[in-house]
RNA sequence: GGAGAGAUGGUCGAGUUGGAUGAAGGCACCGGUCUUGAAAACCGGCGAGGGUGCAAGCCCUCCGCGGGUUCGAAUCCCGCUCUCUCCGCCA
């Protein structure tokens, strides 16, 4: 949600600049209608006011035995009044709300204007593998290696499921395990929490009421749902709703691991058969919370912390600068961390870094209390995975493999990977 | 699933025969006095949102959420949500 009091200064700009991420507003008749619902409400308070100042004279003119009844008749009158210019304000200001929540932040100024094809590319890390017929796909390798059953996930559940397994599950668990101790070792506070999250945090995470079709609805007969997250995001950036944080416990960094639920609704494209996109895969998400100074380096230590999890991996990978219409809605930027698949022989994403500034906390209500001046001011939030594990493990499988269809498991992983250094074939009809 | 109790400001907690009070008191927090320093003690300050104003200020709204009764609701009535206790069930 931007700031409306910004919107009334600034319209011309909002405009200019929500332009550079494609979205086209006008806030001619939105801010007439602003002057209106303000004119009506400032006559209804006054209305108020002398309601109460003579309310509050009755009780004097009963104690002296007065009649009262005039009174009470002219005030049941204007009361009347003031109950029908509640209804119109209230419906003005729902308007107005409705309008708000559907404008996207506004995008960084340091980012590029335009669509993804405008996306920017910061830094490349490794030598992408050429093209080679050798190489075989993530899909052959973790079959032949028994790491994960396609097959028998679709029989538990369907399309678009899969079950890691052996030497599978456990490169998963330890993958886990690597970035879960990164975090704790950089002081962020870890946190399991509920899976199943309740419609307002939806929308508070700005995923909500847009993408409502995106996620698994849990309907217990009211209008309102909860829902399997989509993001550990959904859940960090709740945990502090409706709250005022003192300044000195900022930035709060946060991870979480949770698996991710997603209906991923639409066909698969052939060349994303495999774990490129499930409806569920496991991901460990960073958050933060810090004071509007300080998110410009928060972003900056999260994007430098998930690139730095693929470099430990020794997995080639780049960093993307999003342009401003590839971001999602209620950011102002976002880096990508891409890995490189060998056999698709392109990036995919693995990471995706985002500060949302005052947005989500505007949604959710998320303030502090500057200690200088003791005013409250809202929080700036920032999340960016941490990593998730569905395109690491298909990343990782083919650019680790050797020519006996072999793969060797990166060193920081060693420690939790129970011995095993290198998972092969499974031999013919062990499947 | 059944029965009962409750929801007040950062926190604890008064206030429920409707009116003087955005709300006693304690704690926390901030400023000051005292002290070599700290603690203690004492004095003072201390909710949020909105409107208006250069400002001091003034006004409106908010006592879980939504509606109702009334001239007037934290207080009465209805619905909802959540929490707690007891019973039942049980991975």
């Amino acid at each position: 949600m931007l700031d409306i009091v910004y919107i009334r200064n600034n319209p011309q700009e909002v405009s200019e600049k929500l332009a550079r991420r494609g979205f086209d507003i006008d806030f001619t008749e939105f801010l007439e209608a602003d002057a209106k619902r303000r004119a009506m409400m400032h006559e209804n308070e006054e209305l108020k006011a002398e309601r109460n100042r003579k309310s509050a004279e009755i009780p004097m003119i009963k104690k002296e035995g007065g009649d009262i009844s005039q009174w009470t008749e002219s005030l049941r009158q204007l009361s009347d009044r003031i109950k029908e210019n509640d209804i119109m304000v209230n419906k003005m200001t729902e308007e107005q709300q409705e309008f708000l929540r559907g404008i996207p932040n506004i995008p960084a100024d340091d980012i590029p204007a335009g669509g993804k094809e405008n996306n920017e590319i910061v830094s490349v890390w490794g030598e992408p593998m050429p093209v080679d017929a050798a190489v075989k796909n993530h899909v052959d390798l973790v079959e032949s290696t028994g790491m994960i059953d396609y097959e028998r996930g679709v029989k538990l559940s369907g399309s678009g499921y899969w079950i890691y397994r052996g030497a599978g599950a456990v490169l998963e668990w330890a993958l886990l395990n690597y970035f879960v101790y990164d975090h704790l070792n950089d002081g962020y506070e870890m946190m399991l929490p509920p899976h199943i999250l309740n419609y307002s945090c939806g929308y508070v995470g700005g995923q909500f009421p847009k993408f409502e079709d995106d996620v698994f609805q849990l309907r217990g007969g009211g209008d309102e749902f909860q829902f399997l997250l989509p993001t550990a995001e959904t859940a960090l950036t709740n945990i502090h709703a409706d709250e005022i944080l003192s300044e000195d416990e900022l930035p709060k960094k946060y991870f979480a691991y949770t698996p991710c639920y997603r209906k991923e609704a639409g066909s698969y494209r052939a060349e994303e058969r495999g774990m490129i996109r499930g409806h569920q895969f496991n991901k460990v998400e960073m958050f933060q919370y810090t004071r509007p100074e300080d998110s410009e380096e928060a972003f900056e230590e999260l994007v430098r912390k998930a690139a730095r999890l693929v470099e430990g991996l020794g997995l080639v990978h780049r960093i993307s600068r999003l342009a401003a219409g590839d971001c999602s809605a209620g950011m102002r930027k976002t880096y990508d961390i891409e890995i490189w698949i060998p056999s698709m022989q392109i990036y995919k994403e693995v990471s995706s870094v985002s500060t949302a500034g005052d947005y989500q906390a505007r949604r959710g209500n998320i303030r502090y209390r500057r200690a200088d001046t003791g005013k409250v001011d809202f929080c700036h939030t920032l999340n960016g995975s941490g990593l998730a594990t569905s395109r690491i493990i298909p990343a990782l499988v083919e650019q680790c493999q050797q020519s006996d269809g072999s793969i060797v498991v990166p060193e920081v992983l060693r420690p939790w990977m129970h011995g095993i250094e290198i998972i092969r074939p499974l031999a013919e009809g062990n499947v």
